[in-house]
DNA sequence: GATGAATGAGGGTTCATTCAT
DNA sequence: TATGAATGAACCCTCATTCAT
């Protein structure tokens, strides 16, 4: 049996209330997340949840901001490596592909943040956004300056990225859950993830560079 | 005052009822919608919708059943007049932005469906989806087949077009939600959806065709 | 069997609902009371009470409305047969006791009410005391006016005759919660209403009256 | 910095959990009191005060206590200067009315307990009471015997005194509480404590004195 | 002596749904 | 056809209380 400091004990605590939570907002959404459902999957009492963090508004607002702000460094770090424009996209959508596929909680809840038109997005999770766009868009500027790059908006070029993998993933997710869907459906799906970032590097890439 | 026949009366009422809980699976998603709002939106008693159509789980598939086979019927109508797999492929595009900026409800929905894994899609509009997805396969596999086009998931190509339009569009209605959010947000909108939907055309057309 | 028109139920419900709430309101005070005690004690679901009335504030309210513009009305109507400003502060009295007698529930919410500073009173309530203590304040007016009444703040009189009639009637029902509790207070209880309204009378007509 | 013993230390908290108690039964009741409110306005831990004294209820029967034998004490002490019955109702009505001016707190825990039938009385505090309201007995009964006095019901006379020093006071509050409510309200505040006390106690013995 | 963490048991409120009319 | 009334089952949240430290 390990010995654990008041101080661990709470973090552990905390870690693993985020933890169910990000999950849970992630399958149901905000509206039909349950506070039940997430107390028990973090194996604490409900109580504890309102203890430590909140309402179920602060503990989503929680969630966001933990998520967003993990991939928004996550990126930063490995945009520095990239030298021309060329590579700094490749880098962007590459890291954002194993972004999405390493934490696969993360489209769900920016998608249906989307659906909403951001209606429950706090401003600390706007400024995350805020900064992952930020760093597109000035690979974008730095392209278009060079003569490399049409004019692009970041907003569509993200969300082609972003949107794309995601559901690309999801289709796949609902292949298990409907197997008498149209057979169609799993002609679609593209299990290995290597491909997937592959064939939408290639599409962006393409789509964006300056035609001789 | 205008004579009405029952049974027009009663397509009145249904048509009411529909429209209202389109709205509002749009703006909520399925567990944040409430059959009381809905209801009063109608302007109808909250028993009247289980009279005419059951409960919210029905009512929720009547919504996506009409707003999908609408958004199949459009874009099948307008493919015919075009030739070659570009045009077709440059018609899909146009469509698909028309049906989104038409009928706004259509996005939200099936961005909260596609985030939830399609979870609640029943088998009617699952179909509907095929439909969809299939024309654009079809496009694809043909523009291939002539050596125009690299091969290219159709769903990554869907989503690329609908979710960076949806988005788009959603971030317009962000800014005029908070409008205290960083002023960047304000940068990256597009009012204009024809020059969105020609930004778009533009990066997919050039990002699936095959380099000379 | 009788047959009901849906106008009786509802009026049949809600007299339920504000019965159940007069009396458990009374016992338990605002902050003491369960909607669900309120309900069960009512004989009707829980929601309905929100259904009818609303939440528990708006309930408290009303019952509160209901209890005070009922004693008002009875004073007014009583007071109309009195002459002379000695005769009317009988009058006075003798309502008070008898309202207060009818209607066991009034005194603990109007004590509970005063402890607490009328944190809680809605506007119609206030209103409702105002008519009733306006009435006190003219006979003590015009008594004062012709000679034959001190000076004095009608609040004092009101509360002298209604705490002390409620204060005894409590005592007695002390008597039966706690049959140890010192002998003495049984002495100090008045079984005979008549007797309570009786000595109060004496008390205050005196009291008030100007001394030769 | 002062040197504080352990004792002293411990005595100190006391002595601020029970303020502070006492403070809040008085503004909100048993049922509407909050034991974290309690502790935060002790500035103790909320466990200090499961340590210290035990449960709510064993809270609540401390503050009564210390309140009521406060106040049993007081007057006591100042009753054995008086001389005839005449001088000693007087020193007791003034008495209570300084004590309930010094003792802002005391009035509402009465008047709520009153109003529940002493449900939560626990047996100390009903002896304080006794002892309380045993002087008064006796001051009548004195009077009575000497003809001076008419036959009044102790409890009948400690209401009007106490009862409506503190409902005047308490409607000062609600002026403040309230600035809408009726204009009325405001003519029947009495700003001086001495005008106050000289009133009742004018009513009161004139009430109680046997008619020539 | 004192406290931060944790919780069981409710408390008020909402909501999808049913049913008699 | 349409609806007002009513409800069971949750749902979010609070609160008094305990316990390890």
């Amino acid at each position: 049996m390990e010995t654990q400091t008041l101080q661990e004990k709470r973090e552990e605590t905390l870690r693993r209330i985020l933890e169910a939570a990000t999950e849970i907002f992630a399958e149901d959404g905000f509206a039909g997340a349950r506070v039940d459902k997430i107390a028990s999957r973090a194996r604490v009492n409900k109580a504890t949840i309102y203890y430590h963090i909140g309402d179920k508004e602060a503990l989503y607002a929680r969630v966001l901001h933990d998520v967003f702000s993990g991939a928004a460094r996550r990126i930063s770090e490995n945009m520095h490596q990239a030298q021309d424009p060329v590579e700094k996209l490749r880098t962007y959508v590459r890291n954002m592909a194993q972004t999405v596929g390493r934490h696969p909680h993360v489209p769900p809840i920016i998608m249906r943040e989307l659906a909403s038109g951001a209606r429950n997005i706090p401003e600390v999770v706007a400024n995350d956004l805020a900064r992952i766009l930020g760093m597109l868009d000035e690979i974008l500027r730095e392209g278009a300056a060079q003569g490399l790059f049409i004019e692009a908006n970041p907003l569509i070029i993200h969300i082609m990225v972003v949107g794309s993998i995601i559901s690309v993933k999801n289709i796949n997710s609902i292949k298990t859950r409907h197997p008498d869907f149209p057979e169609f459906f799993k002609r679609m799906a593209i299990d290995d993830a290597g491909d997937l970032a592959e064939q939408v590097e290639r599409i962006i890439l393409t789509g964006v560079k300056k035609q001789g």
